[in-house]
DNA sequence: CACTTATTACTAATTACTTAGTATTAAACC
DNA sequence: GGTTTAATACTAAGTAATTAGTAATAAGTG
């Protein structure tokens, strides 16, 4: 009965990050982007990158005698469905809050302000 | 080793807000409060408080044989944690594809989109 | 003062995610 | 064909969050 504020747990975002980015993964090519970062092991990995065909986030193909993973779920829809859920729980429905807290964080650069601000002019009413 | 993509769980931003919002607030007020949406035994919500409370996210002073609570952590300061928290893990370090999500959302009403622009229009640059 | 009531403290069961070890299976090599 | 190698399957332990029951404590009431 655990509830989250979110559908995916840590580890299953990076290794869903990495198979979209690889298009097509294998548990050991997914390690090893992984082992840019951290240490982890080969059956880690697999477990989760298991875990997440369970929740129909992966889909998979067998080649030869190992498993070749690719994604079952666009980025798009896992983010979206991210932050409406952050909306609803954390922003309690105003999308605008959300936007809020987002520029007035003193952590954004300029640059990044100023990214965001020729996006939304640019957006059609 | 729980490694989640947010500091805290639902039930838990749920006791937040209604304390934010209350300013003071006893167990029995707060699940007052919860009670309006669903049903939740008293001796959860005070376990609920007592964790928050001991992750500094409350405090409290003892008024008569009960505890009376308040937020020790400000809405802002949670929203910025959890907004940054996001970028990091789920956008990969750019606020530009949150909002990119966001506003591309279908789910977002005509009326959300537009304030969000006037939001950012009057944003300084 | 005994009894009801309100409150907190303690305990525990359940679920989810993370992490990784051990076992098994199957291919590949000598 | 037996042995090494690589892969997956199975198992399990740890932590966090949710949920709530039971025990203990203390206050007020007749």
């Amino acid at each position: 009965m655990k509830k989250s504020l979110t559908p995916l747990g840590e580890t299953e975002m990076e290794v869903l990050h990495h198979v979209w980015s690889l298009g097509e993964a294998s548990v050991a090519e997914v390690r090893e982007k992984i082992l840019e970062n951290r240490k982890v092991a080969y059956t880690t990995v697999m477990t989760v990158m298991k875990n997440l065909a369970d929740k129909k986030y992966l889909k998979y193909r067998k080649e030869g005698l190992s498993y070749i993973y690719s994604a079952a779920i666009q980025p798009e829809d896992v983010r979206y469905n991210l932050v409406d859920r952050l909306i609803d729980k954390v922003f309690h429905g105003s999308p605008k809050d959300l936007v809020q807290a987002l520029v007035q964080n003193e952590k954004l650069t300029d640059e990044e302000r100023k990214e965001i601000k020729n996006m939304i002019d640019n957006m059609e009413d």
